[in-house]
DNA sequence: TGCAAAAATGCATCTCTTGCAGAAATGCCT
DNA sequence: AGGCATTTCTGCAAGAGATGCATTTTTGCA
């Protein structure tokens, strides 16, 4: 057993992996910007990061697993907020506070705009990052079920969660048009800094007014059935 | 120019096509069923259909597309729909018109089930499915854009579809269960036949209460502006 | 300094995917 | 019926990714 804290900092073995896997990613955008996503391989990435093949295979189980690094990790630390919320805390609290904590690097950082760009552009990875979406439905969906007291399968939780995520579909339209207007490959911050939090708090009021609507019929159902009709 | 007629019906060479088509679908499916979807390999599937394996390749540009072969023809008829509805016709309409016309057969079908119960058992499979939904959302968005005048890639759209597919994710969760529950690989009809409908309705029920709800929203805030607050 | 764990590597293999050219079949016209 | 054009099927081969395994190198710690 390690003598105390277990979380602080990771070893400096760990650090360099870490630091490794950055570098990784970091070459591998850089070759599918230039040449594109399909048409970079991986051995040639792997030489560009001065390691071998196999470790970038290690690395990233897929090679579209290179692109949505970033993108997992974002919801890695949703799926975290999610679980440590307080007693009494609304997912839809969580989910605001996650976005208003993430939305800040988006616009700024490099890897997420040329990530968009990558992906923009190929099909195939449009269709990759429905997974990320789809892990974060099935993060939602749990979330409000628990709230709700019902189940993740449950039609409710399933529409709450699916309008929620859509967020993202409208965020990378919108950066897509900004980087389309463009018209040169720059595509550097546009908004979506406070959009994001905005968005939000319109699909929040989707979604709540999504949910009671079905309450209320169901309450009337409920009420018809007892009556008699 | 062919005299007349040209959709009518097709040539007899197109008739053979698809029957070869269909063969290869459903000798794959066996397999996949009997052997897992990974450890079925194309040559196999070749074999068994007495096809070339490029043959198999040239039908189905991925291994993948072999399971979803029914499930991209229910969303052709769904665009189909979608496109040929009167004017006037909303797109919750249309939508109800469609699920009431595919969901009889959902039930029955062979293949429906079978492919329920292998693509339950992968996740890979699970999320290449995520691209036919995606696929139906992007019609339904359009669809729905359509009606209020909108942008495809606006917000309400964007979660109008996206809640509105989110029927399938209901759908798929209880046929699993019913699947689970019976215990035995065979899981043919419980229910679904007009829970499909049932749903659909539920689900626009809750679409059109969040649409509403951001309409009025809207509203208030424009108010708000002219009043100088 | 030396040892044990972890990471990186090299190698081999399997499978899918795709392009291309030739063979086979099908449809149609004379 | 015969012949021709088109479409389909087939066989071959190369290219690339994913993965298991054994080996070497690096790192952390006693």
């Amino acid at each position: 057993m390690t003598p105390d804290t277990e979380v602080p900092e990771a070893g400096l073995r760990e650090r360099k992996k870490q630091q490794t896997r950055e570098l990784i990613v970091r070459v591998a955008l850089d070759l599918f910007v230039k040449q594109g996503f399909a048409a970079t391989t991986i051995p040639e990435i792997a030489d560009a990061a001065d390691v071998s093949p196999r470790t970038v295979s290690s690395y990233f189980p897929a090679k579209e697993d290179l692109v949505f690094d970033l993108t997992a990790a974002t919801f890695d630390r949703l799926e975290a907020r999610l679980h440590e919320r307080r007693d009494g805390e609304t997912t839809a609290e969580a989910l605001r506070d996650w976005i208003a904590s993430e939305a800040p690097g988006w616009d700024d950082d490099q890897q997420m705009n040329v990530r968009k760009r990558v992906v923009h552009e190929s099909e195939h990875l449009q269709a990759y990052s429905k997974r990320f979406i789809a892990r974060g439905e099935e993060l939602v969906a749990h979330s409000i079920a628990s709230d709700l007291g019902g189940h993740p399968d449950d039609l409710e939780a399933r529409m709450a969660s699916a309008a929620t995520l859509a967020l993202f579909s409208v965020l990378n339209a919108h950066k897509d048009d900004a980087a389309a207007a463009d018209g040169s490959g720059n595509c550097q911050g546009t908004h979506s800094r406070e959009d994001a939090v905005e968005l939000l708090d319109r699909a929040l009021l989707f979604v709540s007014a999504g949910i009671r609507a079905l309450q209320i019929a169901r309450a009337e159902e409920a009420s018809a059935h007892t009556l008699g009709t």
